[in-house]
RNA sequence: GCCCGGGUGGCGGAAUUGGUAGACGCAGCAGACUCAAAAUCUGCCGUUCGCAAGAAUGUGCUGGUUCGAUUCCAGUCCCGGGCACCA
């Protein structure tokens, strides 16, 4: 009887779906445990070995849990909105739809294949109409509502529209606009469209023009997430700035919440400083400068450094402002005018790339509302407009880039910290002691801070204030593939649709185009765009549907919701069940999540909170991060000479050893060409005066090579026409040796690997614990198919403890000895901690040491083979089922009971103690655990080695850790 | 530049609280079984010296604390990730 995995694997995937054994019922009754992956994206490659490390890790975990007796739920669906799919279409006129059903079908055959334990009747898919229902009504209610910053919740904007009737915006200071001030009189004077107007700056989604990362190449928006270095992140396409009406999250009213819950949540310390960071909260001062000669304007800074003021020596304020039309002086008009110019030529990836010093002089004064002192007002593009008030007071002593800039221009810098200072470089310290400060004097900058600030309060010249580098989350894309927005606009308003229009259905459309003035395609569509005309209040008539469409992160950002209860069409998801499934408890998925979507999911729970439609307002109460599976690529070199000698005997590819040495001469022609013909006659025939060598590395599929030795001969077989057309220069041993690189898995680069080879070659089990055992889930390593063969063969022999080839199942009744007892003892200890800490590399390690050390003992015991079997069972789910049904059992492993450590069977009344010499091992010695030190002193000056050390003299000391080790100091 | 991680055999990695460094596996070497191969089994396997017993050395590098350091501290180099004019 061998261990056919083949068979076996498709017998219990057959056997489990049609035993319906991973259907999730919302069973209240039963402890719950929440296990989620992040879903996939289906794209049309299909899943790589990379993709399932986390879904192997979570499948392990729900399965344990589930013999721990809890009701765990561990679903699959797929996100599945998108801009590649939308791309693909473009390219080849397929519908999204059409494709997006196709990939998503690959990947679930795929990942049945490995034997997750996924309820598939509770998938979720972005793109479902009956899953976007929901994700275009709660963005209904985020519209509704707002951020009351007295109570710190969300409240509904008809809370809001009531309190302004009573009492205009006083209390309710506008988050879009701080300029916006209304009493309860002047609010009820506005017409409709003032009304929204102002109602717009309050909304959690909201409408606004704004400066938005406009990508051409694309043709739409992208999130500040989706940049990198001034470019997109898909496609590397460059990204200007561009104002254009969109969609926006009032995230930034969150940011507080977003920050102080990751206290509550078990996230790695890198995650949470990641969101902290990009949150970048900071506080300091608003400070209003008065300017010389300018009666009725102030110029207002913010400064984290309000104890700084008098070392205020020019202030700097960001290019883009209105304010420096108003204040330049008639001398420096034109140089100002000219720095404009300038700055608006100079793309925002040029900015980010070159960071020169640059600025110029307004010819305006502020004065210090301290010292009376009149500061030169600078207009620099260092300072962001988008920040803070877009404007500095620059102390050059405390901060660098002042520094420079003061360099730069020659302007006298002043020192406020003393000995602090050296004269050439600014120093950020807090501790120096002030010197003239003014009223400062004295002070440790610290402790002045806060002098300062309540200094500028009483005199009414500044505020506290703290800021975030975080912004409002641009919510809208150009694109046809994504949620459509339930929203009307008739003269410049936007009307939510009812709730009883959702879903609002993408339209079938033939052209994946842009529409008109950056539009989406849905503007294309009329008849679509204009559906609702007859319907909309208050008079009916006109009106046209909004032709954005929601982001990627819409349809992710709920749903983990979703999946406890997928099937209601009453509500996004039932209050009682998520009463029950609560929380996410353990959250699987890669760090690339860090800022995007684990902010958006983490903002739309607060909300739903808030707004009483669910119970917690954490999503994920522990995230583990799993690392990237590399790929390592292989290269061959092709070397030829041109524009001569080019091709007369075919291609050349030579070896590593080869390419390294034509490296170092490739600048010599000729002697490239005498070592070519060595190898190949007549490859090189005439050389001219501008012949170059060419050596190109060129990505080789890895399934071609084996470690680092190409398989010429498939390789070669992409050369039909013969021999004469492709030439090999190899090692003195005649293999190829290929060149190696770790990157990125991806098609492009030949170096992907595709599980479902591995599973036929070697079973899902084997497949499942050897990305396992390549190390700790959370770190990042290349792929190496080789050792696989190990953990096979681990599987193999675990196999034999049960089953012989001849004589079948060999399992006995025998009494099982205290060496065996002690086995499996220690086994279960080390599984079960193992897996609670999600170390399941140490696990599948741990079942080898079982196996060997159960084999050694020729042990084919039932009482202690059937509790390692339960063990194996969320690892390597298929051989467990199998063993356990052939050892009798008619129910199933998956519900067993998890076998229980007792500690007796493991305890040792002895221990190899290692001995050292002034804490260098000589020797062990067996010694009593219960023996006591004077005891195990005078047993180990007894030793011959430690006598032959000590050469006859006393120890200085002898050190006993008991259960641990000796150490005599000599 | 700033902020996080991380550097351990030929390779992936282990060492959970400062206490026998290198578990487990891959690769390699030697052997058994076999006509042969596969499969399986046994032994060896950081480096240097040595027939061996053993000794020296060894967790990026330089120091320190300690009876004892892969583990703690200071400095330094390298690799990976994140942020990047945020006042």
């Amino acid at each position: 009887m061998e261990y056919n995995f083949r068979d076996i694997e498709r017998k219990w995937q057959k056997q489990w779906k049609d035993s319906q054994a991973y259907k999730v019922k919302n069973d209240f009754s039963k402890p719950k445990y929440y296990v989620l992956d992040m879903f996939p994206y289906p794209s049309g490659a299909g899943l790589h070995v990379g993709h399932p490390l986390g879904y192997i890790a979570s499948d392990i975990f729900s399965r344990y849990k589930r013999l721990k007796g809890f009701n765990v739920l561990h679903p699959m669906g797929f996100d599945s909105f998108g801009l590649p799919a939308e791309q693909y279409a473009l390219d080849t006129g397929q519908h999204p739809a059409v494709t997006t059903k196709k990939n998503i079908e690959t990947f679930k055959k795929q990942l049945d294949n490995i034997g997750f334990c996924y309820d598939w009747d509770r998938e979720v898919q972005t793109s479902d109409p009956n899953y976007y229902k929901w994700t275009q009504w709660i963005f209904l209610q985020l519209f509704d509502s707002f951020y009351n910053r007295q109570t710190s919740k969300a409240g509904r904007i008809a809370e809001l529209t009531a309190t302004f009737e009573l009492e205009g915006n006083v209390n309710h200071p506008c988050p879009g606009d701080v300029t916006i001030k209304f009493t309860a009189v002047e609010w009820r004077s506005f017409d409709e469209k003032q009304k929204m107007n102002v109602l717009m700056e309050y909304r959690l989604a909201f409408c606004g023009y704004g400066e938005v990362n406009w990508c051409e190449a694309l043709g739409t928006v992208l999130a500040n997430d989706e940049v990198v270095n001034g470019v997109s992140e898909r496609g590397g396409h460059p990204v200007v700035k561009k104002k254009l009406r969109q969609w926006y999250l009032r995230i930034t009213e969150y940011a507080d919440r977003l920050l102080e819950g990751l206290d509550r949540i078990e996230f790695s310390d890198a995650m949470k400083e990641m969101q902290t960071n990009w949150i970048g909260k900071s506080s300091g001062a608003e400070i209003d400068f008065a300017i010389k000669g300018v009666l009725n304007t102030k110029l207002r800074v913010y400064t984290t450094r309000p104890d700084t003021i008098f070392g205020a020596d020019f202030m700097v304020i960001a290019p883009e402002l209105e304010l420096v039309k108003e204040i330049k002086s008639e001398e420096q008009t034109a140089a100002v005018d000219e720095y404009l110019a300038y700055v608006k030529s100079r793309s925002e990836r040029e900015r980010m790339a070159e960071k020169k010093i640059s600025g110029v002089f307004t010819g305006a004064y502020a004065i210090n509302p301290f010292s009376g002192r009149e500061i030169p007002i600078w207009i620099s593009e260092y300072v962001l407009a988008g920040y803070g008030t877009g404007a500095i007071m620059a102390v050059p002593c405390g901060d660098e880039r002042d520094h420079k800039f003061a360099r730069h221009f020659n302007i006298p810098i002043t020192n406020i910290i003393g000995s602090y200072y050296n004269g050439e470089e600014a120093n950020p310290t807090k501790e120096a002691t002030l010197q003239n400060s003014g009223f400062l004097d004295g002070m440790v900058m610290k402790d002045a801070m806060e002098v300062a600030i309540q200094a500028l309060e009483d005199n009414g010249i500044g505020v506290r204030k703290v800021n975030y580098k975080m912004r409002d989350a641009a919510f809208s894309r150009q694109r046809y593939w994504g949620e459509p927005f339930p929203i009307v606009w008739k003269n410049g308003i936007a009307y939510p649709l009812d709730e009883s229009e959702l879903p609002l259905e993408l339209p079938h459309v033939d052209s994946y185009k842009p529409g008109p003035d950056g539009e989406g395609p849905l503007a294309n569509i009329s008849e679509w765009v204009n559906q609702f005309a007859a319907q909309i209040p208050p008079t009916g008539g006109g009106g046209a549907l909004e032709t954005n469409t929601m982001p990627g992160y819409a349809g992710s950002s709920w749903y983990f919701l979703r999946y406890m209860d997928p099937q209601n069409d009453k509500a996004f998801c039932d209050r009682k069940v998520s009463d029950y499934w609560n929380q996410v408890d353990l959250y699987i998925g890669g760090t690339e999540h860090a800022v995007g979507h684990l902010l958006y999911s983490r903002m739309w729970t607060k909300v739903l909170f808030d707004l009483g439609y669910i119970g917690f307002d954490e999503p994920y109460k522990k995230l583990v991060n799993q690392g990237m599976i590399q790929g390592s690529s292989r290269f061959v070199y092709r070397v030829s000479i041109t524009p001569s000698g080019e091709n007369r005997r075919g291609q050349v590819y030579v070896s590593k050893s080869h390419y390294e040495r034509i490296d170092e001469i490739k600048n010599d022609v000729q002697k490239v060409a005498e070592y070519l013909n060595k190898y190949v006659i007549g490859k090189v025939t005439r050389i001219d005066s501008d012949s170059v060598v060419n050596i190109n590395s060129i990505h080789v599929d890895v399934n071609l090579v084996d470690g680092v030795i190409l398989d010429i001969s498939k390789f070669r077989s992409k050369w039909p026409e013969g021999d004469d057309v492709v030439h090999f220069i190899l090692e003195e041993d005649n293999t190829y040796i290929c060149g190696t690189e770790v990157e990125k898995m991806s098609k492009s680069k030949f170096n992907t690997v595709n599980p479902d080879d591995l599973v036929m070659k070697y079973g899902a089990d084997t497949f499942r614990m050897y990305e396992m055992f390549l190390g700790p889930v959370e770190m990042s390593k290349p792929w190496d198919t080789k050792g696989i063969e190990g953990v096979h063969r681990f599987l193999k022999k675990f196999w034999r403890l049960f089953a012989d080839e001849t004589k079948g199942l060999i399992v006995n009744d025998a009494e099982a000895s205290a060496e065996e007892l002690k086995v499996l003892h220690k086994t279960i200890k080390k599984i079960e901690e193992d897996t609670e800490r999600f170390s399941f590399n140490t696990a599948v390690s741990g079942f080898m040491i079982a196996t060997n050390e159960l084999t050694d003992l020729k042990c084919h015991k039932r009482s202690v083979l059937e509790p390692i079997l339960i063990l194996l069972t969320p690892y390597a789910p298929h051989i467990a089922a199998e063993l356990w049904s052939l050892l009798g059992h008619s129910d199933s492993i998956l519900d067993a009971a998890y076998p229980k450590f007792e500690a007796k069977y493991v305890a040792e009344t002895s221990k190899e103690y290692p001995i050292s010499i002034n804490g260098k091992l000589r020797t062990t010695m067996n010694i009593a655990l219960d023996a006591a030190q004077p005891e195990v002193e005078k047993i180990v000056l007894e030793n011959e080695v430690v006598q032959k050390w000590l050469e006859g003299k006393p120890p200085k000391k002898i050190i006993f850790v008991k259960g641990k080790m000796v150490n005599v100091v000599i």
